[in-house]
DNA sequence: CGTAAAATTTGAATATTCTTCAATCAAACT
DNA sequence: AGTTTGATTGAAGAATATTCAAATTTTACG
């Protein structure tokens, strides 16, 4: 047993999917040339950024989900940008978006279960720049990615 | 012109993909055959739940991203699903969980801009159950569903 | 341990799907 | 109206996925 299962999830979560010409030819009853020449058309536009997978998170070590505000330090606030960047790296953060109000900073982790996250906190969270976090944890993951659970 | 895009974004948002089993045979050096079966296994152990498109937001029409804090009425708390499932049926809302701390749910919301926002707030959020919201808007978006942008 | 059953890996044949292309059609612009 | 650009299409060809039976590895259990 070579453990491929591991090394298709990674790849999956962010790529390495194909859109499905024919289903969707058929689905909205136009012939495949022409679905063929529009999602072309979307790649090269760049509206399209991949393909991807979406997992059942529980089932493939990522089941523990949490959203992390984060206040950065005054020195910071003429780039929130930099810190976002840096947090954006890590393939356990899901999403980082840069928001208005209390908090400059909001990001979707997951990881394994809460020890993980904790070792993610001092490993990640903890850094120059970052004066104080939050961690809203979720309880009942309802819908990722557009998809319902 | 058909206008066949639009119809393609909304079949690509959810599904419509497939995994490309010879690509990721050549990147991991193992027979195609192999990743196949494993692919196949992931899919029956339910692991994985749809492949997908990712998009520039900005490109389709969703490119105004929030979050909101709901809190919810007493009358709520021994059923904080209830009101998750049903703004998960809403397809401008990428994501809804029930979490830890003050709030009780935590929805991410895509909408074109921020008057198609303000139309949406009313028309679902709006809604018995729902006691207090607060709208934490994205100013960037840096990381989505595991993809930098 | 040893053995049987179950699960995984594999190459090669087959089946399916995507991609290309030249022709046609529609839209936009002078 | 005429010209250019962009979009649609059917059919041929190219590329990719799927199947299958055999070999191998792992797991379970006496």
């Amino acid at each position: 047993m070579k453990n491929i299962r591991q090394r298709l999830i990674a790849l999956l979560k962010t790529g390495f999917c194909a859109p499905k010409i024919g289903a969707m030819a058929s689905r909205i009853k136009e012939p495949a040339a022409t679905i063929h020449y529009n999602v072309k058309k979307l790649e090269s536009d760049g509206a399209i950024k991949t393909y991807k997978a979406v997992f059942d998170y529980k089932q493939v070590e990522m089941g523990f989900c949490t959203f992390v505000l984060i206040n950065l330090s005054p020195t910071e606030y003429s780039n929130p940008e930099k810190i976002a960047n840096e947090l954006a790296t890590f393939q356990e953060i899901e999403s980082v978006d840069v928001i208005t109000g209390d908090w400059e900073i909001i990001a979707k982790i997951r990881t394994k279960d809460i020890e993980e996250y904790y070792a993610f906190t001092k490993r990640v969270l903890s850094r120059p720049g970052v004066v104080k976090i939050r961690s809203l944890n979720s309880l009942k993951q309802v819908k990722t990615e557009f998809i319902s659970l």
